[in-house]
RNA sequence: GGGGGAGUAGCUCAGCGGUUAGAGCAGGCGUCUUAUACACGCCACGUCGAAGGUUCGAAUCCUUCCUCCCCUACCA
């Protein structure tokens, strides 16, 4: 017997029971197990930082990733069912430092760095250990770390790192210094999830960076790099990507008083003041024109198009020059009298001589904004940096790594470059050298992590090669060219690969071709240790490929890093000989850039190195998915290049990116605007399966707008369902129905062949879903298999279950009545297996009850049946689809006639005539039957030739005969329109004076208003209008039927519930009489009395074509009637 | 700054040369229903961002402009 089911579920109450169920039953243990050596399908987990709670944005894609892991489960696919999390880099870092209350990077030298990188492992536990708790709570079906384990283990390593520990991996347990276990985390031996900190990522990373070194693609660079004063790291390319933020910054306007002119000057104009420090150059476009004007008693020069913008009140322009004749021209700089100007141009540029601010010509400059004369500081910035190498200048460099300036600075020295606009701008008024100084705003990099404006300054980083362009299209060049590109082999690798959605492709191209080397250095504290050993005795720097050849060469400090994960600091202390001249060498201080950790991945989760067979079987990944914005540069670069240094090829086929999440209202999530809304309490207010369920019809090239009404929307969605499983369960306890054991094995056409034509309709249906989703799942196509379902359950709910309601609470038919229960039952067992992946708890709730709760023969879960596509296959029937559509669309007919005649449904019409031309199915008259009974008519009279019903319209066909006919267009039309045209013998039309050939119209038929609808398939319906007193009567009946039932509900009936009813029907007694024993069937009436309403009684009035009516009942005393209660 | 996309009903969007511009949601009215949750029917003259142009015909193609979004960038 099933369980009772609600109609008003508390899904989420449910979510928790299920969890519960599948702990219990080990359910994800056993789908591994039944799956173990099946055809293998490779999912890679892009890892998620653990360094936050989860938010509904990475429910997102988390969905996507269960539903494709649980549709190819349900193949009989064996999987890893890794997840990873990312642990290493800037991420962690900025929130330990926060935590501690550190500002800047002295802090946590203070503090300790072997300290402080223990406090980021413990960050990262902690959050591993919460997304997991959440992850799960979304139905994420994962090979899951017990989270409570990560946190002992992360208390433990806050107690003593040294101390032993023992965890329980899948072989047995696992003992080791607590550090090492930390490092051992998603290795095979202990399972669960790969954290990106482990000893194998850094490794293999390692092996990578030796790889590139061998190819000589490894280099230092020096060069001025976008800097964060705060993080005190480089940032690069890669990771600008929503670094851009408007910011209003000075825009200072100084002079440069020429030293050969007396009086004169060169205006100069910039945004960063702080850079005037370490100016030594003036640019001009050597193309441009620059004149020379007076205001007052000054002199000034600056571009001749900048005059209007530039200047401040009435000028006089005394002379026109080409810029080439301001070059070479000397000037006194702003800051001649600082010390380290001072020693810079004493030590000279390239050359070595002393050198002297000059004007320098420079193509770049523009008139677009300042004067026209550029301020170059080659040790602040990019281009000037470009600039002043190739020109051979000197290069000041004012800031440390904290972005304050350095001595020699003199008054701002020890002084944070973020507060010094304002001391610099009065050092130039006091000496005499401001001109102007406005608020500009523009797009100014920022930190994409602490927020911070970044400052350009001059370091030393070392990157990975990304090779050459060459100004040829990619399939012109030569087997040499692209073997010298890194960037090229790429290329060639993304080639091979699917991107969805396709424009992917192209970007990632794109990102490709214009890509700089990739700046792989941090000067940070928590992350990979570059395994870079740079030789200050002899210039030349070497790259060790992994822990043991480290161990192999070290000359000293190994004991050091004995026993701990190659971090720093401990990795720090070990040494080894210089190749080339012998001399201890140590490790650059630099930490990697994080995305190196997630690129590895391919390689280090699959055991490249300890297991290849393993990773052949792994390799490449079949799938991975993530969230696009951003990723081209990121983990899908890195992955890439990472996978073509080491094998030349793809480390995944297919590429599944999907848009962003928002608010509802349209925006970016924020708290202080409201509309934000955290992962914990979506699941425990809306339920998962709903946020589930919206996340899978979301379109994933679209951004999705994720809130509460959405949400409702989506549960309404989903009740519908419930409401039909509700439904069947209802009637089916009443009923007192089981399945048979039949009900499991597939059945089979002749085992349905006798039942009626809509039973074999919707197991047709299902069976046709069931492909149709297959395909979609197949081919990552989520959002269309979403609404496939969706159409489905409508029609379950709105035609199958609304045309069959009857059967299942009447028990003349007893026959008829199990069919209709053994084909819902199929349906919804077999629905809920399409959308087990989608929805891993309603459908698992339904599949306990239809199919576990009354002992059939099944799997235990919905989530151990197999996809269910096969075994239902020969249920298909697509020619009594077609002619159920059509019975559908005339039932649409029929009503939208009735609205229009003002003939509800509830009175009865005598006739209907229906022409179907050409249309044949041995269920035809079945299913007339069913429009017949579907909109209450009493008899349907089908016709052949629906010419007198209908008129005949033309709808030239424009696309035709625009052409030919141009300007005498409008007339015909309006003919058409009209009707005024002959339909000549051989096909054609005339109208408006024109002959149009019979392939040039379309011929339509409509319906003479008022009487009847035609429909594109030449469907055509007319209802027979006129009332008898026999049918109003028997409306009438229908409508005391109807308010006897509003009237039970009111009174708070049982469904099963039998009554008594007493009925004051006036004048209309005689003529409704007749019909008031099918009313008291409907009404489970034990007793139908006349007269005056008894007091006491339910009572209600109604009224009828023969006037108003008064009914009442009362609930009959229980055995008063000896009839089983049937619904 | 460069490149791309988008501006259509209150909201989210479809239509992308064919004359009467559609759907879903929200709203209004009605119908059906002891599954009370729905569903169905009807209701949209909206300057199709603005202005020009091409055409027999423009939301659709072209030009200019406005607004927003995305990608991209070393601009002072």
């Amino acid at each position: 017997m099933f369980a009772p089911v609600t109609s008003k579920p508390d899904l989420v109450a449910q979510e928790h029971e299920i969890l519960a169920l599948w702990r219990e039953r080990r359910t994800f243990a056993r789908l591994r197990a039944q799956n173990a050596g099946g055809p293998r399908w490779s999912f890679l987990d892009g890892p998620i930082t653990a360094n936050n709670p989860m938010g509904v944005h990475h429910a997102w894609g988390r969905t996507y990733k269960d539903v494709f892991q649980r549709f190819h489960a349900m193949r009989g696919e064996d999987q890893r069912w890794q997840n990873g999390f990312d642990c290493q880099g800037l991420w962690v870092e900025v929130n330990v430092e926060r935590d501690l209350g550190f500002t800047s990077k002295r802090d946590i030298e203070e503090h300790g760095i072997a300290e402080f990188v223990r406090l980021c492992k413990q960050r990262v536990l902690t959050f591993a250990a919460r997304q997991t708790e959440q992850s799960i709570r979304l139905g994420y079906w994962m090979d899951w770390n017990d989270p409570d384990e990560l946190l002992r283990l992360r208390d433990l390593l806050g107690a003593d790192p040294a101390a032993e520990a023992t965890l329980a991996g899948p072989r047995g347990p696992v003992t080791d210094r607590v550090e090492m276990l930390v490092g051992r985390l998603g290795m095979p031996e202990l399972g669960g999830s790969y954290f990106t900190f482990s000893n194998e990522n850094n490794d293999l990373i390692w092996g990578f960076l030796a790889e590139c070194h061998r190819r000589g693609w490894l280099y230092k660079g020096h060069d001025t790099m976008p800097w964060c004063a705060r993080c005190g790291t480089g940032i690069s390319q890669h990771e600008m990507t929503e670094g851009y933020a408007d910011r209003t910054d000075p825009g200072l306007t100084v002079r440069f008083p020429l030293l050969d002119r007396p009086g004169e000057a060169l205006l100069v104009w910039t945004t960063t003041p702080w850079t005037l420090t370490s100016n030594v150059a003036a640019a001009v476009g050597p193309g441009l024109r620059y004149v020379k004007v007076r205001q007052g008693d000054s002199i000034f020069w600056l571009g001749r198009g900048t005059v209007q913008q530039a200047l401040v009140g009435p000028f006089e322009i005394l002379d026109d020059r080409a810029g080439s004749e301001l070059v070479g021209w000397r000037y006194r700089g702003p800051f001649d009298e600082l010390p380290a100007v001072r020693a810079g141009f004493a030590a000279g540029g390239a050359g070595g001589a002393p050198y002297e601010h000059v004007v320098v010509a420079w193509d770049q400059v523009g008139e677009d904004e300042g004067t026209g004369i550029v301020h170059i500081a080659p040790g602040c910035g990019a281009e000037d940096f470009a600039l002043g190498k190739s020109l051979g200048l000197p290069m000041l460099a004012p800031l440390d790594e904290g972005g304050t300036f350095i001595d020699g600075f003199g008054f701002l020295a020890g002084r944070d470059v973020r507060d010094s606009a304002e001391p610099v701008v009065e050092h130039l008024k006091h000496h005499g050298l401001f001109y102007r100084l406005e608020p500009i705003v523009h797009r100014y990099p920022h930190c994409w992590r602490c927020g911070t404006p970044l400052v350009f300054r001059l370091v030393d980083e070392w990157f990975v090669s990304m090779g050459p362009v060459y100004d040829v299209p990619r399939d012109q060049l030569t087997r040499q060219q692209v073997d010298a590109s890194l960037r090229y082999q790429i290329m060639e690798v993304v080639d091979g690969i699917r991107w969805l959605p396709s424009f992917g492709y192209e970007r990632e191209l794109d990102w490709l071709l214009n890509m700089h080397d990739w700046m792989i250095s941090k000067k940070r504290y928590w992350g990979l240790a570059l395994p870079i050993y740079d030789c200050a005795a002899c210039g030349s720097f070497d790259v060790v490929s992994g822990r043991e050849e480290l161990r192999a060469r070290a000359v000293e400090g190994w004991e050091q890093l004995e026993g701990h994960t190659s971090h720093r600091p401990y990795v720090d202390a070990v040494r080894i000989a210089c190749r080339a001249c012998g001399a201890p060498v140590g490790r650059i201080p630099d930490v990697g850039n994080p995305w190196l950790d997630a690129g590895i991945v391919p390689f280090s989760t699959l055991h490249y190195r300890e297991d290849p067979a393993y990773w052949q079987e792994w390799f490449p990944a079949d799938f991975v998915t993530e969230s696009f914005p951003g990723q081209f540069r990121n983990w899908f670069y890195s992955m890439l290049a990472m996978s073509t240094v080491l094998r030349r090829e793809a480390p995944f086929r297919t590429i599944f990116g999907y848009a962003t999440l928002f608010g509802e209202d349209g925006r970016p999530m924020h708290k202080s605007w409201g509309n934000a809304i955290e992962f914990d309490e979506a699941a425990e207010r809306m339920g998962v399966d709903v946020m589930r369920w919206m996340y899978a019809k979301a379109r994933p090239d679209d951004n999705i707008l994720f809130g509460w009404h959405a949400a409702d929307e989506a549960r309404r969605e989903l009740l519908v369902l419930w409401n039909v499983y509700a439904f069947f369960v209802t009637y089916a306890r009443l009923a007192g129905w089981s399945p048979g054991v039949e009900a499991v094995s597939p059945p089979t056409p002749s085992q349905v062949a006798g039942r009626p034509p809509l039973d074999r309709w919707i197991l047709s249906r299902l069976a046709g879903l069931a492909a149709r989703v297959e395909d979609r799942l197949a081919n990552y196509d989520p959002d269309s298999a979403a609404s496939v379902i969706s159409g489905f359950i409508d029609e379950l709910s709105t035609w199958y279950l609304r045309r069959n309601r009857k059967r299942f609470s009447r028990p003349d038919d007893p026959a008829d009545r199990d069919a209709a229960f053994a084909t819902l039952h199929l349906t919804l067992a077999g629905l809920v297996r399409v959308l087990a992946p989608l929805l891993p708890f309603l459908t698992e709730a339904m599949h306990q009850n239809l199919v576990v709760a009354v002992g059939l023969p099944a799997p235990e879960s919905v989530h151990l049946t197999r996809w269910p596509a096969p075994e239902l296959a020969a249920l298909r029937d697509p020619a009594l689809e077609d002619a159920t559509g059509l019975a559908q669309r005339a039932v649409d007919l029929v009503r939208t006639l009735r609205s229009q005649a003002g003939l509800r449904t509830r009175q009865p019409l005598a006739r209907l005539w229906i022409a179907l031309p050409g249309v044949a199915h041995p269920d035809l008259d079945a299913l007339l039957e069913v429009i017949a009974d579907e909109v209450n008519v009493k008899d349907v009279v089908r016709i052949d030739d629906e010419s007198e019903l209908v008129e005949r319209r033309v709808k030239p066909l424009l696309p035709k005969i625009g052409r030919k006919l141009g300007g005498a267009i409008p007339a015909v039309m309006a003919a058409a329109r009209a009707g005024a045209f002959e339909i000549l013998a051989d096909g054609s039309v005339s109208l408006a004076g024109v002959v149009l050939a019979p392939d040039e119209v379309e011929l339509l038929v409509s319906p003479r208003p008022g009487t009847a609808v035609a429909h594109d398939d030449g469907l055509v319906v007319v209802i027979d209008t006129e009332l008898t007193d026999a049918l109003r009567a028997e409306g009438d009946a229908r409508e005391i039927q109807r308010a006897v039932q509003d009237l039970r509900r009111e009174a708070g009936l049982d469904l099963a519930d039998r009554i008594d009813l007493c009925l004051d029907l006036g004048p209309a007694a005689t003529a409704v009489g007749p019909y008031l024993d099918a009313v008291a069937t409907e009404t489970l009436a034990d007793s139908v009395t006349s007269g005056p309403l008894p007091a006491g009684w339910s009572q209600a009035g109604v009224k009828i074509s023969g006037g108003e009516v008064a009914v009442a009942l009362r609930r009959a005393a229980p055995g008063g009637q000896p009839e089983a209660a049937h619904g």
